[in-house]
DNA sequence: CGGCAAACCTGCGAGC
DNA sequence: TGCTCGCAGGTTTGCC
């Protein structure tokens, strides 16, 4: 899925859209995702003006003019593709199109459905359920190496689990926990406790260089992600590591026929890929 | 509580 | 061409 990045290029291309306008027409076309839709969605709606697009961790906030807050996730598949003519034919997997009073068509497509599309009340917003857990914003001023440290104190999994946890740190998922640890230096297989400290200093301003360049790259397309304009992001050119099992690591200069290359590795059922020689 | 596997669902590429 | 298998950016649940 979109993580961070991608959710991010997500919002700026819905705000961009979507601010200031009223939403004139709601369709719903199936009962939910990963989650049942509220029965009366598209009446809350409706006629309801967006007066901004947040996002916290990878779910996409819909701010709207009465307290209402539409909360998205786009799971592994979901898209937010925005057209301009009304009255396409349906795609096989559009469950949910917005439709605005400038005549903007909102589609939210989710082909797999492990996304998702909620309710809640502004006031109700930093106690709801699927947003009170979470950490930091790696993105935030409050992610400190301090903070970070704080929260991999005690822990004996491996750091790669550990910043896949959404209560650790907020968004980040396989491919920029990857990314990070490479440009840490880290192995994914470090006890999460031992990168407390000197390891969590070099961690957090990784953390933050990946996630912005990603967001500048619009992201990264592998198989589903597109952004709101349709357009691919470009930033799985610049992956160090990830999906690159075998391939020469961008920081060594040796023969790939002798080191390996890099290493693609299991952990807690997902792909782990790193440089033996510079990730310890 | 920690950690791991499986589940949710569909699509795609690889291999036979 | 067509089938089966394995894998995919996430999150939750259930079982040791």
């Amino acid at each position: 899925m979109p993580e961070l990045p991608e959710v991010e290029t997500v919002c700026r291309g819905l705000s961009a859209r979507l601010v200031g306008r009223r939403l004139v027409r709601v369709e719903q076309r199936r009962p939910g995702l990963r989650l049942p839709f509220p029965e009366d969605m598209p009446a809350r709606l409706t006629g309801r003006r967006v007066v901004a697009i947040g996002r916290r961790a990878k779910y996409i906030l819909i701010h709207l003019d009465d307290g209402g807050v539409a909360i998205l996730h786009l799971g592994m598949s979901g898209r937010l593709i925005i057209a301009e003519a009304p009255g396409a034919p349906p795609g096989r997997h559009d469950h949910v199109v917005l439709t605005t009073d400038d005549g903007a068509v909102v589609v939210f497509n989710d082909a797999r459905r492990f996304g998702l599309m909620t309710l809640a009340l502004e006031a109700e917003l930093a106690a709801h359920p699927l947003l009170v857990g979470l950490g930091p914003e790696p993105l935030s001023p409050g992610f400190t190496p301090k903070a970070l440290s704080a929260r991999l104190a005690g822990r004996g999994s491996p750091i790669k689990a550990a910043l896949l946890d959404q209560t650790v740190v907020a968004g980040l998922g396989n491919i920029y926990v990857s990314e990070s640890l490479f440009h840490a230096g880290i192995s994914p297989l470090r006890p999460a406790a031992s990168v407390a400290g000197a390891g969590a200093g070099r961690l957090v301003p990784a953390i933050r260089r990946v996630l912005k360049a990603a967001i500048a790259a619009g992201g990264s397309s592998l198989r589903d992600y597109v952004q709101t304009s349709g357009e691919l992001g470009y930033f799985q050119h610049r992956f160090a590591v990830y999906d690159r099992a075998g391939q020469p690591c961008p920081g060594c200069c040796c023969d790939v026929a002798e080191t390996g290359g890099i290493r693609r590795l299991t952990q807690a059922n997902r792909s782990s890929y790193y440089c033996p020689r510079r990730q310890d």
